[in-house]
DNA sequence: GCTAACATTTCGGTATGCCGAAATCTCGTG
DNA sequence: CACGAGATTTCGGCATACCGAAATGTTAGC
């Protein structure tokens, strides 16, 4: 048994999210305890379900070595993070929920919703490929179109550029982000870097703010 | 704590909504081996379950005897079974699911939904009162508008009157009906009974058709 | 190359839901 | 009113997924 299709349940199904994920925007693979932080267990839970990952051909286990995932794995947490990200474009478009209010939602319905619906809401959007932060979403086939860009944190100054993506981590960030103005296609102009380590000062529709590192690591600019 | 809110497991609501509903279209409550075969478990998980439902205050629990609902218990299962039949209605009307389709999706987003998009979906229906089958949706108050009719196994002879309602229970039994042109708010006329216990005679747009009593006993129609 | 700090794993335990087999109860029938 | 069929419960077990404490491995800095 070639590791079953129906075999993932809804747990496996975050791991390999979570996995995935992390190396979608930066190229290290995640380590087990930054995998227990993000998916809020202890550390013992998470060696135990590697193992599992591993015991069911979706991900490559070497002890105390880094987590990778299979061909397999990989092709399961594309279909996850299209899922996921059709129903955050979804929550939006049809319902009017804020992009700052999807996340928990989708967290839940990406498991629950069927093939078929699934297809029929990505349908009903006119099969979009990017969700509301800009994340590319992955078509049935696991092609993914992924924006080109460069984090805000290391844009030259000074530099000008339109929001291609902005981390979906930290539902405050985007609320915070929100009210200034920064949002999707919106062009930023990064105007000065504050002494010793400070903030970045961008300039937003003519009004100058302040984006701390947090921030700043969160948003990708056009190149 | 007096049951809290959140208590109520994905399992713990399909117990409950399935003791509801046995008692929504007749009066004797339901039996704990019928419990069993509804959900689909052995007679002693039911048993163990029942127990627990008790301990939370939703059922009234009398060993070797009958299984009720409490108070709280019967909210719990209208919310349910609002949940249940906003969401099939939602996959006919917006995702031209056939009524047949729809009860092994509902089945398990009405556990996924959140309250808000819930509403959101009622709203975008016109706050529908009835689902495709004809079931009533109960309101978020508890509410429920029940549908008049008689079954039709019990309908004089001769008896004209429109579907108000069909069982849900056998989605086979729905493409049958479907098949012979029994739907919701359709014509019947009630023909003769075929002799020694056999088949109901209807005739619909013209054409007459022979139901067993599987059919006769899962359709009700206006008095 | 030793060692402390940190990451990871192992181990014993818990809660939830489920099962089958065996024991027990209920109730209609004789 | 005793009895047996059928319903119900009890009991020991299993799988999943989680935890904390203790043991073990890794690695950077001296």
């Amino acid at each position: 048994m070639s590791g079953r299709q129906g075999a993932a349940t809804s747990v496996v199904e975050d791991y390999v999210k979570v996995i995935y994920s992390h190396t979608e925007w930066q190229t290290d693979p995640i380590t087990r305890s930054e995998l227990a932080v993000r998916l809020g267990l202890a550390a013992s839970t998470v060696t135990e379900m590697v193992k599992k990952l591993a015991a069911l051909g979706l991900a490559d286990h070497v002890p105390y070595g880094a987590v990778t995932l299979t061909e397999e794995g990989r092709a399961l947490a594309l279909r996850m993070l299209r899922r996921h990200r059709l129903i955050e474009t979804w929550l939006v478009e049809s319902f009017g929920y804020r992009w700052d209010e999807v996340h928990d939602d989708a967290e839940v319905l990406e498991h629950a919703v069927s093939d078929r619906l699934l297809e029929a809401i990505s349908e009903s959007l006119g099969d979009p490929v990017r969700d509301p932060h800009g994340d590319p979403i992955p078509a049935p086939d696991g092609t993914v179109v992924r924006p080109v860009g460069i984090l805000l944190e290391r844009a030259p100054i000074p530099f000008i550029g339109a929001v291609v993506r902005i981390s979906d981590r930290d539902p405050a960030l985007l609320q915070f982000l929100d009210g200034r103005g920064i949002r999707l296609d919106i062009v930023v102009e990064v105007v000065e870097r504050r002494p010793f380590g400070g903030a970045l000062v961008v300039r937003v529709a003519g009004v100058k703010s302040d984006l701390g590192a947090e921030a700043a690591s969160s948003i990708w600019l056009s190149a």
